[in-house]
DNA sequence: ATTTAACATCGTAATATTGCAATATTAAAA
DNA sequence: TTTTAATATTGCAATATTACGATGTTAAAT
């Protein structure tokens, strides 16, 4: 069907995995990496860094706006985009916790 | 298209999208959950426990496989499923240099 | 040997995602 | 005011994902 049985998971595995999923695709991984390395950046770099059309980067962006990860501050005719670090760190220790939780041994 | 275009990002953003990217739906979250609390599950509990169908928990299963993160054994008749302990730490690991590197201020 | 139980795989329908061209929108520059 | 530059949005085509019924496969039980 394509479509995801939300109703019967808990919201925080539907959270835990929206992340992930955001997270799940190598263009949005180099988004934040080139940010991170050059502090900000304005989409254009973008475009140009990574070599995906103009219009597909503005949707990475925006999916990494949806769960808060980055935001954008309008610099005249530009948008200055840059890591959340607050909500970065707080992912981050999300999903640790996750991790350290759902260790175990086996068989 | 539909189809990413894995070309123009490096391998270790190919992988790390796709680590994140199988572990973005709520029913493989799910099954991870359930597994670690019992230590281990043979696949018939986790289609009661979660409440989809068996073809679609079996695929499920099959992709967190894909990346090395669960091992089955055959138990008679059935499969024991359990986390790979040492791959899961390994993906933590990852995961943490992932965001440690890419933390930065701005703007 | 048959049956049964537990999984895996296949085929398919429905929906989601990716990517881009075309077209807004917005604000500075001319 | 018109132009230009930078980004967002829309509309689509191609492919991927999710889910499940039906059908294999395998090993224990009868």
């Amino acid at each position: 069907m394509g479509i995801t049985k939300s109703q019967i998971f808990t919201e925080h595995q539907n959270d835990l995995a929206q992340f992930f999923k955001v997270l799940g695709h190598p263009a949005r991984v180099a988004i934040l990496q080139y940010i991170s390395n050059q502090n900000a950046s304005i989409c254009n770099d973008l475009v140009e860094e990574i070599g995906l059309a103009q219009a597909t980067i503005s949707q990475h962006l925006k999916e990494l706006k949806s769960i808060g990860l980055l935001h954008g501050e309008v610099e005249g005719k530009s948008m200055c985009y840059c890591i959340n670090v607050e909500r970065w760190t707080d992912l981050q220790n999300q999903l640790n916790t996750f991790f350290n939780n759902t260790k175990s041994n086996c068989c």
